[in-house]
DNA sequence: TCAAAAATCACCCGTTTGGGTGATACCCCA
DNA sequence: TGGGGTATCACCCAAACGGGTGATTTTTGA
């Protein structure tokens, strides 16, 4: 019996996805989350085979939701299901532990029979995937921000100078500047307002539409 | 009973809400339908009372799907049922003809009852899509940029400095300065990196990753 | 038709930014 | 034990930026 934890923050997809599943004899639904946060609480307690995630979540995004179950337990494994097939998410989703990744538009068939390839310990790469994965993997920059850069990132993309940022942060403008210039250098930008650009695009930081 | 077709384009939420509503004893779904194409087919061979409606389909937007179909028959429903929150499909969706508009992040509940309200002759509109109508009645007064400023705004969001926007748009720098003052104005912000957030979040340019 | 908006540019001026080149101190891990 | 990354700060400087004020021409709309 394969167990599975299903993580989406639409309901109607979410318990779409339970109901089809439950269908299959070998599968049995032992969660569900709609939020980040409420995932790594479910897939901690319920300790599934097979994690079905959507990337783009309210609070916590998918690839945080996987590293910090990935930092707790490893025997978990990770189904991306997402509806964007954008090169930028497919490589952060992989190297944060995720085993496979299929788009929505593949049927209930190859969904059922990724799980079960998943559960036997294989990797199901969609084809329009594996192919993105191939180009993208030449300009493969795996310059991870600091937690701290994290900090200035957000507050960048939140519009603030840097003189706002080292009040926010009780740091000295210089250091500001100091850690700009890194997350510069990481993201391969020149300004302020390209890196905003590249954050909010590769969802380093994430919408944040309260406005 | 209830006659119902469902008309997304991914399999995985198309399937998921035929099984969720195959539970609803007085509603049955008649057809399905993955494109445009086949949904105005599949309506109007089946007659539903209600027909569940992604807007974003393949070959035929449901914006069309709504019209040709309205044009041969008016008594079918029709249910928007849509990822997007976007302002600017609410308004189209409406007049053309969908007497509901529910979020995909919708609950089974919700979505049951709106079906039944429909079949009934009433117009279920989701608090938050009404309101966003509301508000995007009342700020379409204020604050659109206008087609120079686009262009300049795209530009901005590339991560292009003004000596940059001027060579590629002919223009002087003093005129790209120009037209930054009017932008930042319209959008209410202080800085460029704050006018690409909020460019991006408000989806007023859209996501372009293709590097 | 006539005013309002849009689009184009110029000049000034103070502030911010980004890029250097340093320094100190901490922690991890090899 | 020592190197490498992180975090903290300082100083300098040129370039870029943002806010004014004001001008002309074209387009638009009421």
């Amino acid at each position: 019996m394969i167990r599975l934890v299903v993580v989406d923050d639409h309901p109607v997809v979410r318990h779409g996805l339970v109901s089809m599943l439950s269908y299959e004899s070998d599968m049995q639904v032992v969660g569900e989350a709609g939020d980040g946060a409420e995932a790594v609480r479910v897939i901690l307690e319920q300790q599934p085979d097979v994690v079905l995630l959507d990337l783009r979540l309210p609070q916590l995004s998918g690839i945080e939701v996987m590293k910090q179950v990935r930092a707790k337990q490893t025997d978990t494994r990770f189904l991306v299901l997402t509806t964007y097939d954008a090169d930028e998410y497919i490589v952060p989703a992989l190297s944060a532990g995720a085993q496979g990744y299929l788009l929505k538009d593949t049927t209930p068939e190859e969904l059922t029979r990724a799980i079960r390839a998943l559960a036997a310990g294989g990797s199901p790469l969609e084809p329009a995937v594996a192919a993105k994965l191939l180009t993208s993997m030449k300009e493969s920059d795996d310059d991870e921000l600091s937690a701290r850069e994290m900090d200035v990132l957000k507050l960048l993309v939140a519009g603030a100078s840097n003189k706002m940022i080292a009040a926010q942060l009780n740091l000295s403008e210089n250091t500001v500047k100091s850690h700009l210039s890194h997350i510069f250098s990481k993201l391969q930008v020149q300004s302020r307002a390209e890196a905003v650009a590249v954050a909010l695009q590769r969802g380093i930081v994430p919408m944040d539409r309260s406005t």
